[in-house]
RNA sequence: CGGGGCGUAGCGCAGCCCGGUAGCGCGCCACGUUCGGGACGUGGAAGUCGUAGGUUCGAAUCCUGCCGCCCCGACCA
C-alpha cells in the first residue's frame, strides 16, 4: 500500500527487486499494452501491444508460409460430441471449456428492460468453444483425405480461443487468447515427427532471433504432455525473477486424432491407414515473455525485430519559430530512415515537454530515440539514446542513416546476449536433493538434475519444491547418474525450475 | 468451491468504528509563465457513495439480502 502510494507519487513503478509481480503488471499498463476489461479474465489489447503481437504474427507466419504451410480457419465452435471424441484431450480441457447452451435472449416480462436467456431456446447439442481447434480441424480433415495424394495437409490458422482458467494474468493467462495453431496431416509417422521438429525449430528460431530470447528446447514429460499427444516438445525460456516460462509447444499426435475422428487414407498399395497428425502454437503469452525477459526497472525493453516504432524523435524547443526550423531539418531525415525501412515516429506535440516525452518512451520501450534542439541545428548533429543501455552520444546528421540501422542490429545482438548471459549464470547442475532445493529457493532458475523418469517422482517434488520438469532437453549428453530425489538411475539430467 | 478483502469523481484512495448530506492526490479543462530528463501558478468542471430493502427526523456511515471485483488456496501442459 504505501509502496504503491509513494510509486504514483514518484510517477515510478515498483522495481522489480521489490516486487517483481506488480512490476510486471505496471509495466503492462504503463506501456499501454493491454488492460483488464470488464469482462472477468478477459484482457483488451491495446494499440501498442496489439502492434507488436502484429509484428509476431508477421515474422511467425512468413516462417509458417517458408515451410510450406498455408492459413486458414476453422469454427471457434465445436459441437461437444465432436469435442468428446478423443477421449484424452476432451478429458484434458473438459475442465476449462465455456459452453454455449442457447441461442436466444428474451426480455424479461418480470423485469422491464433486462434480458433473460429463452428456456424455449435450447441448443439440441451444446457448442463448445474452442480451448485448442484439433477436434474439429480433424473432424473436417476426415473429408478432405482419402488418398495419399491428398497428403500432407500442411495448415495454420490464426485463431482466438478461451480457457476458463481459475487465475488470470495480463498477457500470461487470460480466458480468452489470441494465437496460432497449426495443424498437419501426413502418411506417416516419420514424415509427422520431422514436421513436429520442424516446428519447434522454427519457433525457437523466432524466439531466439525475433524476441532476443534464448530458449531450450526439449520434450515433456509423460505428466506435462498435450492431452491426446503422443510427444509434446517445447521451447522453454528463463525470466528475470527466474522463473521458466514456456513459449511454444509443438505436439506428435500419433494416430490419435486419425483414429478418434476415422481419418484414413489408402496408400500406394491400396491399402486404408491412418493419418498421422501434428499440432503446434504459440499465444499472445509470448508478449508477457517478452516483458519478463527483457525490462527493467524504468519500463519495456523491446528488441528491435518486434518493435512497432525503431526511433523516436524528439524536438526540443522554446518558440514556435525554433519548432519550425527543427522540423524542416528533421523531414529529410525521417523520410531517409523509413526508406531504410524503418519504423519512424516524429513527437512534435507542444503539450508535453521533451523530460516528458523521454520519460514515456522508455517507458513504452522504443529501442532508439533521438533529440533535435537548436545547439544541434547548429552543430549540425543529433543526441542518439539506445533504450538497452540507456546509452547516449552525439552523432553527426550525415551519418544517421547509415549508422541508425546498425545500431539497432546492435541493440537486438546485445539483449541477446545479455539474455543469455542470465540465463547460463542462472542455470545450475545439482547432485542432491539438498542442493536442488537450496538453489531452488536461493537464486532460482534452471536446474539441471538426475530424474528417474517416473511420475510419481515427478509429482513428489512438485509437491514439495513447487518446481516441475520444464523439459528433457533434446541437446544433451547422455550421462549415467542417480536420480535426486528417488536415488534410481538416470540416463541423463533433465531440466527442472519453478515455472509461470 | 474453501479462506480473506474491497466496491466513494476517469484512475488511486480517505471518510464509516462514534449517522448531520462528500474530501485528497493524480488526471482533465482554461489562462499565464515554462520547455536539452517526468514543470509551476491561478482558476474551473466532474461523484444516483455497487445494488435492493430496513432502522432513523436524517444513512457513504448502522442492519439484511443480492451483484461484482481482487488476493491466497484448490485449478491451470
Amino acid at each position: 500500500m504505501r509502496l504503491k502510494i509513494d510509486c504514483i507519487m514518484a510517477k515510478q513503478i515498483p522495481t522489480r527487486a521489490d516486487d517483481y509481480a506488480q512490476w510486471y503488471v505496471e509495466i503492462v499498463k504503463r506501456a499501454d499494452l493491454a488492460e483488464n476489461s470488464d469482462v472477468r479474465g478477459c484482457m483488451v489489447i491495446k494499440p501498442y501491444g496489439y502492434a507488436i503481437w502484429e509484428k509476431m504474427q508477421q515474422g511467425l507466419d512468413k516462417m509458417f508460409k517458408d515451410t510450406g504451410h498455408v492459413n486458414a480457419y476453422f469454427p471457434l465452435f465445436v459441437p461437444k460430441s465432436m469435442f468428446e471424441a478423443e477421449e484424452k484431450n476432451a478429458e484434458g480441457f473438459a475442465k476449462e471449456c465455456a459452453i454455449v447452451t442457447h441461442y436466444r435472449l428474451k426480455t424479461d416480462p418480470n423485469n422491464k428492460g433486462k434480458l433473460i436467456v429463452d428456456p424455449d431456446a435450447k441448443l439440441e447439442e451444446e457448442l463448445v468453444v474452442r480451448p485448442t481447434s484439433e477436434a474439429i480441424i480433424w473432424s473436417t480433415y476426415r473429408k478432405w483425405i482419402q488418398s495419399y495424394r491428398d497428403l500432407p495437409i500442411l495448415i495454420n490458422q490464426w485463431a482466438n480461443v478461451v480457457r476458463w482458467e481459475m487465475r488470470t494474468r495480463l498477457f500470461l493467462r487470460t480466458a480468452e487468447f489470441l494465437w496460432q495453431e497449426g495443424h498437419t496431416a501426413h502418411a506417416t509417422a516419420m514424415e509427422a515427427e520431422k514436421e513436429t521438429l520442424q516446428m519447434l525449430d522454427v519457433y525457437a528460431d523466432f524466439v531466439e532471433n525475433f524476441m532476443a530470447l534464448p530458449v531450450i528446447k526439449g520434450k515433456k514429460s509423460e505428466g506435462e504432455k498435450f492431452p491426446g499427444a503422443i510427444d509434446t516438445y517445447c521451447i522453454e525460456a528463463l525470466m528475470q525473477d527466474g522463473k521458466a516460462l514456456q513459449a511454444g509447444t509443438s505436439h506428435f499426435l500419433g494416430q490419435n486424432f486419425a483414429k478418434a475422428f476415422n481419418v484414413q487414407y489408402s496408400n500406394k498399395e491400396g491399402k486404408l491407414e491412418y493419418v498421422w497428425g501434428t499440432s503446434w502454437g504459440v499465444s499472445t503469452r509470448l508478449i508477457g515473455g517478452l516483458i519478463m525477459a527483457h525490462s527493467d526497472d524504468d519500463g519495456l525493453i523491446i528488441p528491435p525485430r518486434l518493435a512497432p516504432i525503431h526511433v523516436v524523435i524528439v524536438p526540443i524547443f522554446r518558440s514556435e519559430e525554433e519548432q519550425t526550423k527543427i522540423s524542416a531539418a528533421v523531414g529529410p531525415l525521417i523520410t531517409a530512415l523509413r526508406h531504410a525501412g524503418l519504423s519512424v515516429k516524429f513527437d512534435d506535440r507542444d503539450t508535453h515537454k521533451p523530460g516528458f516525452k523521454f520519460a514515456e518512451y522508455e517507458m513504452k520501450g522504443v529501442p532508439v530515440r533521438m533529440a533535435i534542439g537548436p545547439r544541434d541545428l547548429e552543430n549540425g548533429t543529433v543526441e542518439i539514446a539506445r533504450r538497452d543501455t540507456k546509452e547516449k552520444h552525439v552523432m553527426n546528421v550525415k551519418d544517421v542513416v547509415v549508422e541508425i540501422p546498425k545500431l539497432l542490429e546492435d541493440i537486438q545482438k546485445n539483449m541477446y546476449a545479455r539474455a543469455l548471459k542470465f540465463r547460463t549464470e542462472m542455470t545450475t547442475t545439482v547432485e542432491t536433493y539438498d542442493e536442488f532445493k537450496n538453489i531452488l529457493n536461493s537464486k532460482g532458475g534452471f536446474v539441471l538434475a538426475h530424474w528417474d523418469g517416473t511420475a510419481e517422482t515427478e509429482t513428489k517434488i512438485k509437491e514439495e519444491t513447487k518446481a516441475t520438469v520444464r523439459c528433457i532437453p533434446l541437446h544433451s549428453t547422455a550421462e549415467d547418474g542417480k536420480c535426486i530425489y528417488s536415488g534410481k538411475p538416470s540416463k541423463m539430467r533433465v531440466l527442472f525450475a519453478r515455472a509461470y
